[in-house]
RNA sequence: GGCCCCAUCGUCUAGGCAGGUCUAGGACACCGGGUUUUCAACCCGGCAACAGGGGUUCGAAUCCCCUUGGGGCUACCA
């Protein structure tokens, strides 16, 4: 049976790449029939979080990725946190230690730097120089006594190169002697990652290990390691993915997006401009930075957490570049996009099929169609898949995300009832993410004097031309209309048009940029019968007034 | 620096492992046109690639080598 497996370290949001690693893993499970593990590895306590644990899951349910066994189901290999497994690698250890395979270690973590430092000088790559005579648990002790840290090496078995026979890259050779001993237990008596993962995919008979090629260094190690520790027991296949890369060159990374804003913020840097935002940047519970804290990460020095990165974003005006899945569901991309278009980084049907349901990349997944070479992030492409996908997704479904979307965006359409969501779906037909649909539709619940006209709009049509004219004679037309029906509207409309002379444009638009503020919403006629006869005219009266006056010829 | 991986349109890719059917196919983007009550969507058309150099072969995008370029790793992070 296939078992494979997601091993997130939880340090903070799930991000595209660790979401394609998941789905990977997750699809090869589900074609096969086999099972998906979910394994927490927060074995770096500097730098994990619960919290995050927490938000990796829900990302993953957002995409849809459930899991066989993990923290929530349980398993018959749990626990599933490495944090609380430790008891099983100081056995490990143990085991290695006694047979002469692993050995302690006391140098500080200066000394190392100045020995990779020395390596970096001469010709050759660093490689720990391994002791003459394995240090002993005596030894331990009275280093402990010292204050040395103590941590455990792995005596990588230096006589013959290591091959790793990898899916998508075939035979990887490594020289003997390139592997260096590696440190597997830590200081502070966690294992390392390099160690754990050997350890737990062991235990969990791990079949397939699909993840990013920038493991395929730690293979060779982990592969030695294995065979110390299991002898013949049959390692997993290991399936080396191809690297998302980013646009601006270089692995898609979480610091894409505090680059972004810092770019955008540095230019308008002046004190004033650092003391405002400083003074806008608190977020719920969690307290404002300080100037001086905006200013170092303006300058480079610093960079705060994610939350913070989102708020200044806010308050600057700028969209940040998505990089996490929750910033592309706060962008309005469906679930279904993301798992489509994900899978097709690094892998393809070979069909030229592209737009795919889910069931379908389970049913074609095959790894034997990973693509060796990286791949770049085309956000283009992505929003072409959103309207795909919107596009295919039935109303009930959308209706589901769009209500999820509108909460998460604290919309005013929040107020509206399902079958005026559902009307707004269906009418919204080409929308490209969720947000254009709110973005269409919010001005049906903003209060009628609360309108924001846009300048652009406004200019153009209204006050170009005779846009306040035609809007005021559509004003008497719709006030004596019999009944407010939308196709009585439409024919209303279009007769007016035809009666001046002119194309609908002329009479629409100014009608829009009445109601809506902007250029950009529903189809008139739905528009004005959604928001009805009262405030429609409110809205133009409104306008009329406003602008009356300041027409330029 | 050392080690490892990769190389087809701007981007994602098909083709490569089993060399000829490839004057290299698709999608996205872009450009032009059409449709149109806005934004989209939609329809039609167009531009556009085998990184370079050597081999092997009757024949190479496909196999081999070198160069160049890109990426990854080089942690008591995963």
């Amino acid at each position: 049976m296939v078992v494979t497996r997601f091993a997130p370290s939880p340090t903070g949001y799930l991000h595209v790449g660790g979401a394609r690693t998941a789905l990977f893993n997750w699809l090869w499970a589900r074609r096969n029939r086999g099972r998906f593990i979910l394994r927490i590895e927060d074995t770096d306590r500097k730098r994990n979080t619960p919290t995050a644990a927490k938000q990796v899951m829900d990302d993953l349910r957002w995409l849809g990725i459930d899991w066989d066994e993990g923290p929530g189901v349980g398993g018959p290999s749990g626990p599933y946190l490495q944090s609380e497994r430790r008891d099983i690698y100081d056995r490990y250890v143990r085991q290695l230690l006694d047979e002469q395979k692993a050995y302690y270690c006391f140098d500080t973590a200066d000394e190392l730097d100045a020995l990779r430092k020395q390596a970096q000088a001469g010709k050759g790559g660093f490689a720990y120089r391994r002791p003459e005579r394995f240090p002993q648990a005596g030894d331990a002790e009275k280093a402990r006594a010292e204050g040395r840290p103590v941590t455990v090496r792995f005596a990588v078995p230096q006589d013959e190169p290591i091959v790793v026979n990898d899916v998508v890259r075939g035979r990887v050779s490594f020289a003997a002697g390139e592997v260096g001993d590696f440190i597997i237990l830590k200081s502070d008596g966690f294992p390392t990652y390099n160690f754990a993962c050997v350890v737990d995919d062991y235990m969990m008979k791990i079949t397939h290990v699909i993840r990013g090629q920038e493991h395929l260094m730690n293979t060779p190690g982990q592969q030695a390691l294995w065979r110390a520790l299991f002898g013949d027991a049959p390692p997993p296949k290991y399936a080396h993915m191809s690297v998302t890369v980013s646009d601006s060159g270089g692995k898609l990374s979480k610091r894409e997006r505090p680059k972004a804003l810092r770019e955008t913020m540095r230019p308008r840097a002046n004190k004033e401009f650092i003391d405002a935002v400083a003074a806008n940047s608190a977020v719920d519970t969690w307290p404002a930075l300080t100037s001086l804290q905006v200013k170092e990460f303006v300058g480079g020095q610093s960079v705060p957490d994610m939350p913070y990165i989102d708020r200044m974003a806010d308050f600057v005006g700028v969209a940040l570049p998505e990089i996490n899945i929750v910033d592309f569901s706060k962008s309005g991309y469906l679930p279904e996009t993301m798992v489509n278009f994900l899978a097709l980084l690094g892998w393809s049907p070979g069909d030229g099929r592209e737009i795919m349901p889910l069931g379908e990349l389970i049913d074609s997944f095959d790894l034997a169609r990973l693509t060796k070479s990286n791949s770049l992030f085309d956000r283009h492409k992505l929003l072409a898949f959103n309207t795909e996908h919107i596009k295919m997704t039935g109303p009930e479904t959308l209706l589901e995300h769009l209500k999820a979307y509108l909460k998460n965006a604290g919309s005013p359409l929040l107020a509206a009832d399902d079958p005026l969501l559902l009307r707004v779906i269906t009418t919204c037909e080409g929308a490209r993410t969720l947000a254009d649909i709110d973005r269409k539709s919010r001005f049906i619940f903003i209060d009628d004097d609360k309108i924001e006209y846009d300048v652009k709009a406004v200019n153009k049509v209204l006050l170009k031309g005779d846009g306040l004219a035609m809007l005021a004679v559509v004003r008497d037309r719709l006030a004596a209309m019999e009944h407010f029906s939308q196709e009585a509207i439409e024919d209303m409309l279009r007769s007016l048009a035809e009666e001046k002379q002119v194309g609908l444009g002329k009479v629409a638009q100014p009608l829009r940029v009445a109601i809506c503020g902007t250029t950009i919403s529903l189809p008139i006629f739905d528009s004005v019968q959604i928001l009805g006869r009262e405030g429609t005219l409110t809205r133009i009266d409104n306008t009329l007034k406003k602008f009356e006056g300041t027409a330029k010829s």
